[in-house]
DNA sequence: CCTACTTTTGCTCAAAATGAGCAAAAGAAC
DNA sequence: GTTCTTTTGCTCATTTTGAGCAAAAGTAGG
C-alpha cells in the first residue's frame, strides 16, 4: 500500500483524553435558550454552583465519529434527539481547566459542538436558560444594554489605561485601548453581533468575569465587580468560551445558511421567523424588509392556512422550501439591523 | 472552589492521540502553493509515493497550546516560521486512516490548521506544490476545466444513476443526482468556489479519488479512473481532505477578513493583489471593479513608489492599511467572478 | 523620433439591492 | 360600529454592483 508510508519518523504523542461539549440550542417565543445542566443535587439557586454544557468523553471503540458519539450521550443525558450539529472548536490549553484538574494525570482537550434543535423537556439537573443570561451585554433588542457604559466600559478603560503584565505576550498599552474600543465599539453605530467571543476573551483577559479569577487572572480592581450578576452567569470549565463561539458561529452562519428553520416548527408566520432571527442576533431588523427578503430569496412558500394568534390581522402561515438546497447556494437571512427604534 | 465540581459523574475516557497537521499555503506569482512532504529517500517523481501535509504529534507537556505545538514542529521540520495560523477542523473518524493503522493501540485524532506565509526555501523532503495538483477541477480561471466534462461529470452521473449500498446511510437515488448538479454545478452559472470540501467529498463517496480505493471504499466502473492523473494527486492519510478543508475556509474568509495581505510582500501594485486573490478563488475578477473595491474599502494606501516591470504603464506601489484592524469589522475582498472572458 | 503594444487608471452607466417610510387590509375587543 | 393591533403591499431615494469605454504612461522595435 502506497499510502502506508509515514511523511516522518515515528515518534511517541502524549495521549490525551477528549471531552465533547454540546451547546445546544433553541428558541422559545423569542428567547435564544441553551441547555444547561447542574450537579445532581445541588440547589437551583444556589450561586456558588455554576452551570456547565452538557459534556462527555469520546471513546472511540464505542463510537465511529465524534458527532456519534455527541449525540449518544446527549441523548443517554438529556432524554434529546439532535437534529443539526456543526463541530466549533477543539481547545487544548494546558491550564485552561481550573486547578482541580492540573494534577490529574490526564491531559484534557474539548471539542465544542453548536447544535439546534426545537424543544425538549427539562428534567432535574437539566434545563433550558437564555443565554443572555450568561451574556447580558450581547442583547441589543432594546437598544444598547445599560450594563456596558455603566459598568463594563469603565472597567475597559481602566484596565486598558495600565501596564500589562511584562510576562503576558501582550503588546502595547495603546493596543489595549484600541481593543476595547472597537471590539466593544464605544459609539452604538458600529456594534458587530458576531464578535461574541472577541468580546467575551476580552474581558476574560481583563479579569471581569469570574471564570478569569478562577484561573488565577487576578485583576484587583475589578475583583469586586466579576461578582457582579450583571457581567453574566459563569460556566464551568471553560464552557462559556464555547458557549461564544457557539453565538458567534450561529450569528455568522444564519446569514449565509438556512439555519433559522432547524429552530423553527414545521409552520409560522413571518414574524415569528423574524422574532427568532432577532433573538438570535440580539437585534432588530425592518419587518417589511425582512419579509421582502424571505420571500424573494425563495426561502419560504405559503402553505395557505392562517394564524389567528397575532392580536392583529390573522397571518398568513409559511413553511421551509425545502427546495432551496438543490438550488446551488443555498442561501440565509441577511439581517442587517435596523437603526431606528419605533418600527414595530 | 465552585468550579470544582463536575456536571456528571465521573467516567473514564480512552486516551487518543492527537496529531497536528498543517495546510500552509503561499502565493508564488499567481499560483496558490502549498507546503508539502515526502518521506526521505522517496523518489520524487516516484507516483506510488504520496505527498502528505507537515503534520506532528501534540505533546501537551512540552506545548501549551497545540498551536504553540504546531508551530514548534513545523519550524523544526520545514525551517519556516509561520504567521497567520487557524484552526480547521477535528477529524475524529475511526478507519479514516488507511489499514495500517487500524491495529495500532492508540486512535488518533488529527486537528487541522491552515496557515499563511509569504514564502520559504524548499529542503530535501519539504517542497511546495500548486493546490491545483491535488484539485484540478478547481482552478477555473481560464475557464470550467476540461476535466469536469470530461472525466468527473460522466462518471459521477453513472454513480448517481446506482443505487446507493443499502448498508450507508445515505439516502435514495434520487437525491444523489440532486447532489452532484448542485455540488458540481452543471451549467457553468453557478460554481461556488467556496464548496471546495463538499466536491472533495463528493468524490470520495463516489471512490474517484485514489484514497477511497485505499480506505476500501471501492467503485468497480470508475476504479481504473480513479488513478488518471487528471483526478488530482492522492495524499496520505486525510490530508487531502484537509486540504480542501483549508482551501475553502480560506477562499470564504478572503472575502470578509483583510487576510491576503498575509501572502503579499510589504509592498505590492493592486493587479498583484487581484493576481493572488485569484489564484486562491481560482476565478477571475473584473479588474476595474476590483481596484474599486479595494480603494472604497480602504485595506490599502498609496506609497508614492512606482513598480517598472509591469510591461506596461507602470503601476503604482500600495501597501497594507494597518488601521483598518482598529476600523470596526475588518473587511476582506469581496471578490465577484467576472462572467466575461478576455477583459485583461 | 515614431509607431505599435501593453498595462494602469479614471470614468460612465444601467441594473439590482438596500434602507426606510406610508397606508390599506383584516381581524379582535369593546 | 369604533378603536386597536398587526399583517401586508408598495413607493422612493440612495447605494452597490457589474460591465465597458477610453485616456494615460510606460516599453520595444524600427
Amino acid at each position: 500500500m502506497p499510502s502506508a508510508n509515514r511523511g516522518l519518523p515515528d515518534r511517541h504523542n502524549k495521549p490525551v483524553v477528549i471531552d465533547l461539549n454540546a451547546a445546544i440550542v433553541r428558541v422559545a417565543d423569542g428567547s435564544p435558550e441553551i441547555l444547561a445542566v447542574r450537579p445532581s443535587g445541588a440547589k437551583d439557586e444556589d450561586p456558588a454552583v455554576w452551570d456547565a454544557l452538557p459534556f462527555g468523553p469520546f471513546d472511540p471503540l464505542k463510537h465511529r465519529t465524534m458527532e456519534i458519539g455527541l449525540r449518544s450521550w446527549v441523548q443517554e443525558q438529556t432524554q434529546l434527539s439532535l437534529g443539526y450539529v456543526e463541530q466549533l472548536y477543539t481547545f487544548g490549553d494546558r491550564g485552561r481547566h481550573a486547578q482541580e484538574v492540573l494534577d490529574e494525570i490526564e491531559h484534557i482537550v474539548s471539542v465544542g459542538y453548536l447544535a439546534l434543535t426545537r424543544g425538549g423537556e427539562e428534567r432535574d439537573g437539566v434545563f433550558w436558560r437564555s443565554w443572555y443570561q450568561y451574556f447580558p451585554w450581547e442583547d441589543w433588542r432594546d437598544g444598547k444594554p445599560a450594563i456596558i457604559d455603566r459598568v463594563i466600559m469603565p472597567l475597559l478603560t481602566d484596565w486598558a489605561a495600565r501596564k500589562p503584565d511584562p510576562t503576558s505576550d501582550e503588546l502595547s498599552r495603546g493596543r489595549r485601548a484600541d481593543r476595547v474600543r472597537f471590539i466593544f465599539g464605544s459609539d452604538d453605530g458600529n456594534w458587530d453581533e458576531e464578535t461574541v467571543l472577541e468580546r467575551y476573551e476580552l474581558l476574560y483577559e481583563a479579569g471581569l468575569v469570574r471564570e478569569a479569577a478562577r484561573d488565577g487572572r487576578s485583576n484587583a480592581i475589578a475583583l469586586g465587580r466579576a461578582n457582579d450578576p450583571q457581567l453574566g452567569l459563569p460556566m464551568q470549565h471553560d464552557h462559556r468560551r464555547i458557549l461564544a463561539t457557539a453565538m458567534s458561529r450561529l450569528r455568522a452562519k444564519l446569514k449565509y445558511r438556512p439555519v433559522v428553520f432547524e429552530l423553527m416548527d414545521d409552520t409560522f408566520t413571518l414574524y415569528e421567523l423574524q422574532r427568532t432571527g432577532e433573538a438570535l442576533l440580539g437585534l432588530h431588523v425592518h419587518k417589511q424588509n425582512f419579509r421582502r427578503l424571505v420571500e424573494k430569496a425563495g426561502l419560504v412558500e405559503k402553505t395557505g392556512r392562517m394564524s389567528t394568534r397575532t392580536g392583529g390581522r390573522p397571518a398568513e402561515l409559511f413553511r421551509f422550501r425545502r427546495e432551496v438546497f438543490s438550488e446551488r447556494p443555498a442561501p440565509g437571512l441577511k439581517l442587517a439591523p435596523t437603526r431606528t427604534r419605533a418600527n414595530t
